[in-house]
DNA sequence: AAGCTATAGTTCTAAAATAGAACTGTCAAA
DNA sequence: TTTGACAGTTCTATTTTAGAACTATAGCTT
């Protein structure tokens, strides 16, 4: 499969894949959640090469996730800023940090813990049925096909 | 960065990363979840290399993702089925899935519908608060360094 | 005015990962 | 005895990524 098709394919997964599937994109991801937003902040703080980081942070733009605003005129300059499709990436990422601190904890304990401020307690990320309320598992979701579904299932 | 240290950083997104951050194992984990379970069929229906294949099916083995169970002795064959560890994944693969839906549709409409067996509706996938059962959003929610953070936040 | 620093990139070469195809080994069925 | 299914492995070519150096604009320092 190449690359440049995926995010035409008749499935979800694979067009968000097409989008954020890759390490650095999902690094770079991370830190604008924790609100970084420029070109030196994100690299120094990721290590990631100069150059990968500006060919990411072009695909981010390109896709609608960023929006390269400029906050300084002579010599202009630009910061990127999650846009709304780029912050409803927010449950991808919680639910990767979720897992990550339930299955790929050392003994030291979370690296980071989350407050709600709207009850004000540290909690964790729960995936619930929109219609139900109940927690979801695998086992209890049946699939069927939609009407995007071509020959490709997903 | 050396993605091989990836796994070992103080970040628990990192670390699922380090898992589960690239395209063919994120496709490969979509297939796991709709009971794909034999070399062939991942590999007829994802027309992925079979080297590639093989190497993520191992590296998804060696993380505890998927089991190597075998279904037929004489010839020795394998089938891969998710452990726990792996069900604990479904809530990233349906935040992407939710993504893609809501932001890279096209004009035929989703691909799959997800239908929830214990209340029989069709549903979305949303993510909660654990505490108190609001829906999350990126900006109500602060970060605190937690007892393993070292310098990298996240 | 000359030189240093900060910011945001681009360009280059070497190393690593991936694609694509062919090959191996085991056994069952025709 | 030959064919086919299954589960891989091995090989070369192409693409991607790493790492370092370089460019460009402008403010600040001496």
């Amino acid at each position: 499969m190449k690359w440049d098709m995926l995010d035409e394919e008749p499935c979800s997964l694979s067009r968000t894949v097409a989008v954020v599937g890759d390490r650095w994109t999902l690094l770079i991801l991370r830190e604008c959640f924790l609100r970084v937003r420029r070109f030196e902040a994100f690299q120094s703080s990721l290590q990631i090469t100069r150059h990968l980081l500006s060919e990411r942070l072009k695909k981010l733009v390109r896709f609608g996730i960023l929006r390269r605003v400029p906050y300084s005129e002579a010599p202009k300059r630009y910061e990127y800023i999650l846009t709304q499709k780029g912050l409803d990436l927010y449950p991808i990422i919680m639910a990767m940090v979720h897992w990550g601190d339930t299955h790929m904890g050392d003994e030291r304990g979370r690296p980071l813990l989350h407050e709600h401020k709207n009850c004000g307690k540290l909690f964790d990320p729960v995936m619930v049925c929109s219609e139900c309320g109940e927690v979801l598992h695998a086992k209890q979701v049946h699939v069927h096909a939609g009407p995007g579904r071509r020959e490709v299932v997903g």
